[in-house]
DNA sequence: GAGCACTGC
């Protein structure tokens, strides 16, 4: 069965170990064995009689494929003793006795039932990949443990260079390592950067094929105009080889905006690749994306080449806007990397950066994610938990958020209504928590289930979370051919924004009768199509349950009675969005956010510009919201997304009116960061004598900034206040 | 007038 698996001989020194204390920290490499094999060591030794085994995984399809596995192993039927739980698909049963599930269900499970009492193990597996779900999950598990004393069993797998960490997190619990299947990857270090590591890459994947014997070649870029580039330079220069003076190559994309079709066949042919005889004198390159660190497994891979660099979203709670940047990877990516060598057989891991660089330069660990999001949605869910000891800001995290990020959440959930001014949550915010969308999109739903339009909202909360996935996917190259002949007529939004937009387009749907061959038409993936609809049903049915008063969630019922300036819909968004609003700057069609401290906008030869009060931003070229005859765009919009990418952009916007803005500024005006930080009433900064509180600090908001900037900071802001004042 | 890595409830 299992025993070829290096973690079987270690059976009984984990199983002893977590017999003698109530924490374990796992160190498996891939290939260990320890996402099939723990659950199933403990079911043996009798853990699952007293409860079931939960085993939280970061990934659906890795819940789903590890517990049919096991299933397999036990010889029962899946849903049975063992099962799994994602979102949308519960397929566990009273027997079952080892579940599988994705961190979200897991933290979402708590909500119900915060002590968690079925589970008599808790496997949080992959902790290294430190998703948002797992961290906060970490912290209630560490409180469940002191609750329930010796009752609870917790193991948490981890990778090498974090295992102590979340030992002394753990109050120093033992650490056991157990050995991967991995073959050795020999390391190469480039002598220094290279300036292009598009063409390095390439100088040193012609080296791979022209030498080495064959093997494919998995080479990490950092997103989808670099792989397009190197892809097809690399086609050239195969091209050009003299025929037979080396073996063939095809080279392939891989990314995550590849239509999922192709994903799977590039799976199909790596299939046949590694289970029939090889095609005789042919070379893949495989030219991806970080999907294929974690996400996707690329068998029959000898060779990675390792530019060193990721794009990463990261969030800025001092602008509530993200930036996609490409940064350098963490210790633990560029091992994982170079493991993606040695699957098969031994392998070779071209390092574009030198050891210097790796050693000194590079984190040990890539960034938490819960340091690089906004929290409005986990402190929202953690305050409806009102576990009574625990303090938001207090909350025990292995890698606390930043002070700042903390405050930003509960700026934006006051805004919302969802905490009062005191910081403790309202009912409105106890509703919006148990629903399973951010904070803005819940506000949006209850608001719109009060003005009558809870049906236009539900679709347009649907197809935002799903809005990603839904335009067909296209190669850049096919789309510039598109261009020329725009896709068939998808509706408009009427001028008033995306959000109609969206709604319009879910309504011909349905009109349509949810025809797949409409979405072809339209350029949409069905795929992504389906999920809304899921998404949105979903929806109903947790707003049926949740909100009182009688429920219009029907779509096609009140097409004849609708508005035509659909005013209760975007009013519905203006309250949830209230922390998303921006207004527009005199005499053209910029915007600049409402709600945010003074910001740095840019700094040229030495003169430092400072915009008085919010970021500047643009609307997102993409969107369908419409200028007036004079050519200018609403006064007044709310926005899904802050996104920097060659400048801020505000991503889905949709036009809002003066009226409803009014109560929004107000709320603003009466905004005091420390009354809504001190949470129960002991704050948590008595020292602070700010009254305008959403102002950069000394020392921890803008640091290592030269006093006159600062100064200048402070002045921009008195100006900015001079002018309030006068209004 | 731009294009965005990857997850998840």
């Amino acid at each position: 069965m299992a025993s070829h698996l290096p973690i079987v001989q270690f059976e009984d020194k984990i199983m002893k170990t977590v017999e003698d204390n109530a924490v374990v920290v796992i160190i498996g490499e891939t290939g260990s064995g320890k996402s099939t094999q723990l659950s199933q060591m403990l079911h043996r030794r009798g853990y699952t009689k007293s409860g079931i085994i939960a085993v939280t995984q970061p990934r659906r399809v890795a819940a789903v494929s590890v517990a049919r596995r096991v299933a397999q192993e036990l010889g029962v039927t899946l849903g049975e003793e063992v099962g799994y739980a994602i979102r949308f698909e519960d397929r566990t049963s009273d027997l079952t006795r080892i579940k599988y599930l994705t961190d979200g269900v897991l933290l979402r499970e708590s909500l119900s039932n915060p002590e968690l009492n079925q589970y008599s193990v808790i496997i949080l597996d992959e902790a290294h990949e430190r998703s948002l779900n797992t961290d906060i999950l970490l912290g209630l598990v560490k409180r469940l443990v002191k609750m329930r004393a010796s009752k609870l069993k917790v193991l948490i797998t981890s990778a090498t260079l974090d295992g102590e960490k979340v030992s002394e997190f753990f109050s120093d619990c033992p650490v056991l390592n157990v050995p991967g299947k991995l073959y050795p990857v020999e390391i190469l270090y480039s002598e220094e950067r290279p300036k292009s590591y598009i063409e390095s890459s390439l100088r040193t994947a012609m080296d791979i094929h022209v030498r080495e014997p064959e093997g494919d070649v998995l080479i990490f870029m950092t997103g989808q105009d670099d792989i397009d580039k190197l892809v097809s330079k690399l086609d050239d220069r195969v091209q050009s080889l003299e025929e037979g003076s080396c073996m063939d190559a095809i080279i392939f994309p891989l990314h995550g905006s590849l239509p999922p079709e192709l994903q799977a066949g590039l799976s199909f042919l790596l299939f046949v690749r590694v289970f029939s005889p090889p095609p005789p004198n042919c070379r893949r390159f495989i030219v991806a994306t970080n999907i294929a660190e974690t996400s996707l497994t690329v068998d029959g891979v000898v060779y990675v080449i390792d530019s060193g660099y990721v794009k990463q979203r990261q969030y800025n709670p001092s602008t509530g806007m993200y930036s996609l940047d490409i940064i350098q990877i963490s210790k633990v990516q560029a091992n994982q990397r170079a493991g993606r060598a040695g699957r098969t057989r031994p392998g070779k891991c071209y390092r574009l950066y030198s050891s210097e660089v790796y050693q000194e330069e590079f984190l040990d660990v890539t960034v938490p994610e819960i340091q690089r999001s906004s929290l409005a949605g986990s402190v929202l869910y953690l305050k409806s938990l009102d576990l009574p000891d625990i303090d938001i800001l207090k909350f025990d995290f292995l890698d606390p958020p930043s002070f700042e990020s903390l405050e930003d959440a509960l700026k934006q959930l006051y805004l919302i209504d969802a905490i009062d001014d005191t910081g403790l949550i309202t009912s409105v915010g106890q509703t919006m928590a148990e629903l399973p969308l951010e904070p803005s999109l819940s506000r949006t739903l209850m608001e719109a289930n009060e003005n009558g339009c809870l049906s236009q909202a539900l679709t347009v909360v649907a197809m935002l979370s799903a809005e990603t996935t839904l335009l067909a996917g296209q190669s850049s190259k096919s789309n510039e051919k598109k261009r020329k002949h725009p896709p068939p007529d998808l509706p408009d939004g009427s001028g008033w924004g995306d959000h109609v937009q969206l709604l319009q387009i879910f309504e011909q749907w349905d009109q349509n009768e949810f025809d797949i061959g409409w979405c072809k038409d339209k350029g949409l993936q069905v795929r992504g199509m389906k999920f809304v609809k899921d998404v949105r049903r979903q929806l109903s049915q947790l707003m049926q349950k949740i909100a009182k008063g009688s429920l219009n969630v029907r779509t096609n019922e009140r097409y004849k009675e609708r508005q035509r300036d659909y005013k209760n819909l975007r009013k519905a968004l203006c309250v949830g969005f209230a922390n998303k609003l921006a207004e527009r700057m005199v005499q053209h069609n910029g915007y600049r956010t409402i709600g945010f401290k003074p910001q740095l906008v840019q700094e040229k030869e030495g003169e430092l510009l400072v915009e008085a009060f919010g970021m500047k931003l643009k609307v997102h070229p993409s969107s369908t919201l419409k200028t007036d005859e004079d050519g200018m765009f609403p006064n007044y919009v709310v926005y899904h997304e802050l996104i920097a990418t060659s400048r801020p952009y505000m991503r889905n916007v949709c036009a809002v009116e003066m009226p409803w803005v009014n109560p929004i500024l107000k709320k603003l005006e009466k905004l005091n960061i420390d009354k809504l930080s001190g949470g129960s009433g002991h704050s948590i900064r008595e020292e602070s004598e700010t009254k305008v509180s959403s102002l950069p600090k000394k020392e921890e908001a803008v640091t290592g900034v030269p006093d006159d900037r600062e100064s200048r900071i402070q002045a921009a802001r008195d100006r900015f206040l001079a002018r309030k004042g006068k209004k």
